[in-house]
DNA sequence: TCCCCAATCCAAAACATTTTGGTAGATTGA
DNA sequence: TCAATCTACCAAAATGTTTTGGATTGGGGA
C-alpha cells in the first residue's frame, strides 16, 4: 500500500502539502492539488485509518454493543434494531461497529476499551435499566453516547436519549380491549429488568385504574424467560376458575403480552389448549395483544393487535442526536420522546404488506425535543410475582 | 486517558517492558508483570487501538458491506444475516463493522478504503454474482475475504466460500409439489442478478425435467422488484386459460417463489383474488412455496413450505473460514457447501416456536470442505422473460 | 527602496504502540 | 576461572497521518 510519503515523493512536494491538498485546505494551489489528487489516485492511495485516527481525527464509526442474552439468535427485535441502525448509520455517513458483551462486567470492559482505544466516535445504548451504570460510566469516559430508553431519575436526566411512551402504548391496547368489553385482563411479561418493561406494566395498571377495572395480582405473571415459562404461565391463567369453589369468571378474557414474541408464544399455547384467539370476550375465546409491531405481527393468524415501535424512526433520531453531539452542535442533553400508537388488527382482517420504511430525519420530530416528564410514577412499579 | 507511558513511569520501567508484560511475553519477570498489570488496572489503562493498529497489529474486526437496495429496511433476510453475523463474530472474538454501499462503484471504493486503511482484518461478501468484480478486486487488494455464494467459474474457484446447494433446494420443493400431484408449476423470482437466484431457477428446471413435466415459459416470471410487480405477475398467471380458445388447465396449480418474501406477497395476492392457498392441486386452490425459511415462514397462514437456509450455521462457518485465513492457518481456498433441506408445512398444521439457534462451529462441517463441483450447468440458466 | 501581505508551501512534533537489536548482570558448564 | 548461556530489561526505530508554527516567495503600497 502506498503512503502519503510516496505521493509526496512522486509529486515532488512535502507530505504536508499532500495532506492539505487531499483534505481540502485552502492554502494549496489548484494546480498542485490536482497533481496530488491525480497521483494519489494512480497509486491507489487510501490514507491509513489507524494513522489518522492516532492523530486524533474522527473514525466515522459508532458502536452498538448490547448484552448477550440467551436465545439472542431468535430475538427478532435485536435483529430488526441492528439492521435499521446500520441503515441509519449509512444515511449519516457512518459505519456501525457491532459487538456483543458477554456479561455486565464485560460490558464495562468493552465500553472502556472503546473509549480508550479511540475506535469509535460514539456509542448507542439500548435496554436501559432504571439504574444503569453504563450511563455514568460513559459520562466519565468522555465518550459521546445516546440512549434508547431512560433511567429512573426522571426529574433530571443528564444524557441524550430517545424513548417511546411505553406506558401510553400499553394504555392504548388496554383501551382497545376495554372498548371491546373485556374486563378481566391478564398481563404477561419478561423480566422487569429494563425501564421499558416497567413502563409498559405501569401503563397497564394505570389504564385498568382509569377504566375502573380491578387489578388482580393472579393475572400478572412476569419474569418469563424460557418458552416453557410461557407454557406454565398460560396453563396457570387457564386453570383459574377451575376449582369448584372459585367462580368460572376468574379466567381472563384477554391477555396483554409485553412484546410480540411473547404474544406469539401465548397464541400458540392457547391454540394448543383448543382455545380460539379473538378480540371479543366470549366463553371460549381469549384476546391476545402484543407490543413492538415486528414485521411478523401482521402475518400471524389471527393478526396481532399490538403497539408500534417505530424502530426505523428511532434509529434515525438516535443517530441524528449522536452526530450532533459528536460535532458539538448541541448541548448534549437533548431528548426525544415518541408517541406510541396501537395497531388494531381484527382476526380475519386481510393484512397487506405494510410499508414500514421510514427515512424521516429527526428535524421533523423536533417538536418532541424538550424537557422530559416522568412517564410513570415509581411507586406504581411493583414487582409482579412469578 | 492514560497511555503506556504513564504505566511505565508509574512502574519505574520502560514502555517496552510494559508492552511486553501486558502482551504476555516471556522475558519479563513475574513480579514485574504483576506490578505492571496492577498499575495498568488502577490507571484504567486500555491500549490505543489506533496505535497498535498503526504498528501493524490485528484489528479484530471484520467488515460486511452489502450493496444498498431499495426497500432494504423491510428485507428480512438482510437483517437476519447481519444479526447472526454479529453473533458469530462475537463467538470468534471479533467485532463486525457494518457499512452499506450506495452503488457498485461505491462498493469498489469502500473495499479499497477498507483494505488501504487497515480498519479491518477481513471482509465478508454476500450476494455473489456469476461474474463478480469484487472477488478480483479483493484478491488484488490483499485483504482476506470469504464469500457466501459463488461465481460462475465453477471449475476453478480460487477463493474461499460457503454456499448452499440452491439448485437442490428448489428441486426439493418441486419434488414435494410433484409428489402432491401438481403438474403445472409456475416460477416467480426477483432479478436474476445473483448466482443463487440463477441456481434456484435452474434447480426448478432440472426438477421439472426429472419429473417429465413440461417447462412452460409463460409460467416463469422473473425480475420482480416492486410489490406491484408481484401483483401484476400473479394476475398474469391467473389470467392464463381465461381466453375461450385456451384450455382452462393452462393455469398453474402451484407457484414456486424464489424466496419467502415473494411467497408471502403471492399468498396475499391469491387471497385477494379469493383463491385459497393449499397444497393439493384442485380447482380453486393454488399451492405456494418459498425459499429461506425466515422466522416468519412458520407464522403465516397457511404456514409456508419452504427451503431452509441455515443462516446461523452459514455465518458461523464464514467466520471460521475467515479467521483461519487471517491467521494463515489454511491455504485460502477452502470451500464449504451445505445441503438444502425442504421444510414441509401443511396448511392447518400447528406450528410451534421452532428452535433455530445454531451454535455449531465449522469443525462439524469439515466433511463438506473439499473440491467444488458445478451445481448447475451454465447453459441451463436462461433468462426468463418478465 | 523598504516593508508588508497574501498565497504557498514545509519541517518537525505529536499521536501510542510494537518490534528490533541489543546490554548488563547472573548463572552455568568445563 | 573463563567463557558461554540465560534472564530481565531497555533505547530507538518504525508505523502514517495531521497539526503546529513557521518559512519562502512575489507583488503592491508607501
Amino acid at each position: 500500500m502506498s503512503t502519503i510519503f510516496d505521493i509526496a515523493r512522486e509529486a515532488g512536494v512535502s507530505i504536508t502539502t499532500v495532506s492539505r491538498a487531499l483534505n481540502g485546505y485552502s492554502d494549496v494551489s489548484e494546480i498542485t492539488r490536482r497533481r496530488v489528487v491525480e497521483i494519489a489516485q494512480s497509486l491507489n492511495y487510501y490514507p491509513s485509518a489507524a494513522a489518522r485516527n492516532l492523530q486524533g481525527r474522527r473514525t466515522d464509526t459508532v458502536a452498538f454493543a448490547p448484552l448477550l442474552r440467551e436465545h439472542m439468535e431468535s430475538e427478532q427485535f435485536f435483529k430488526e434494531f441492528l439492521g435499521l441502525l446500520t441503515l441509519s448509520a449509512f444515511r449519516h455517513d457512518l459505519s456501525l461497529l457491532a459487538t456483543v458483551a458477554d456479561t455486565p462486567s464485560h460490558t464495562d470492559k468493552i465500553y472502556r476499551e472503546l473509549a480508550g482505544s479511540g475506535r469509535v466516535d460514539g456509542i448507542i445504548l439500548a435496554d436501559i435499566k432504571p439504574q444503569d451504570e453504563r450511563i455514568d460510566l460513559l459520562g466519565s469516559l468522555d465518550l459521546p453516547f445516546v440512549a434508547f430508553g431512560r433511567t429512573a431519575d426522571y426529574a433530571d436526566l443528564k444524557y441524550p436519549l430517545v424513548d417511546v411512551d411505553n406506558a401510553a402504548g400499553t394504555r392504548a391496547v388496554v383501551d382497545y380491549l376495554a372498548g371491546k368489553g373485556h374486563s378481566r385482563l391478564a398481563y404477561l411479561s419478561g423480566p422487569f429488568n429494563t425501564s421499558y418493561s416497567l413502563h409498559r406494566y405501569s401503563g397497564f395498571r394505570e389504564s385498568l385504574r382509569q377504566h375502573n377495572l380491578p387489578i388482580d395480582d393472579r393475572l400478572v405473571i412476569a419474569d418469563l424467560q424460557e418458552p416453557s415459562d410461557t407454557t406454565g404461565a398460560v396453563a396457570r391463567l387457564l386453570s383459574l376458575g377451575e376449582n369448584e369453589h372459585e367462580s368460572k369468571s376468574l379466567r381472563p378474557t384477554a391477555i396483554v403480552a409485553a412484546n410480540d414474541h411473547l404474544a406469539w408464544q401465548v397464541i400458540q399455547e392457547l391454540q394448543r389448549h383448543g382455545i380460539s384467539v379473538g378480540s371479543h370476550p366470549t366463553g371460549n375465546n381469549i384476546a391476545v395483544t402484543g407490543y413492538d409491531d415486528l414485521p411478523f405481527a401482521g402475518y400471524v393468524q389471527p393478526p396481532l393487535t399490538t403497539v408500534r415501535q417505530p424502530i426505523a424512526t428511532i434509529s434515525d433520531i438516535l443517530l441524528d442526536l449522536l452526530v450532533m453531539i459528536i460535532k458539538h452542535e448541541t448541548e448534549s442533553k437533548k431528548k426525544v420522546t415518541l408517541p406510541a400508537k396501537a395497531i388494531r388488527r381484527e382476526p380475519n382482517e386481510q393484512v397487506g404488506m405494510e410499508k414500514r420504511a421510514n427515512t424521516g430525519r429527526a428535524e421533523q420530530y423536533v417538536r418532541w425535543i424538550g424537557p422530559m416528564q416522568a412517564l410513570v410514577a415509581p411507586e406504581l412499579v411493583i414487582r409482579a410475582s412469578a
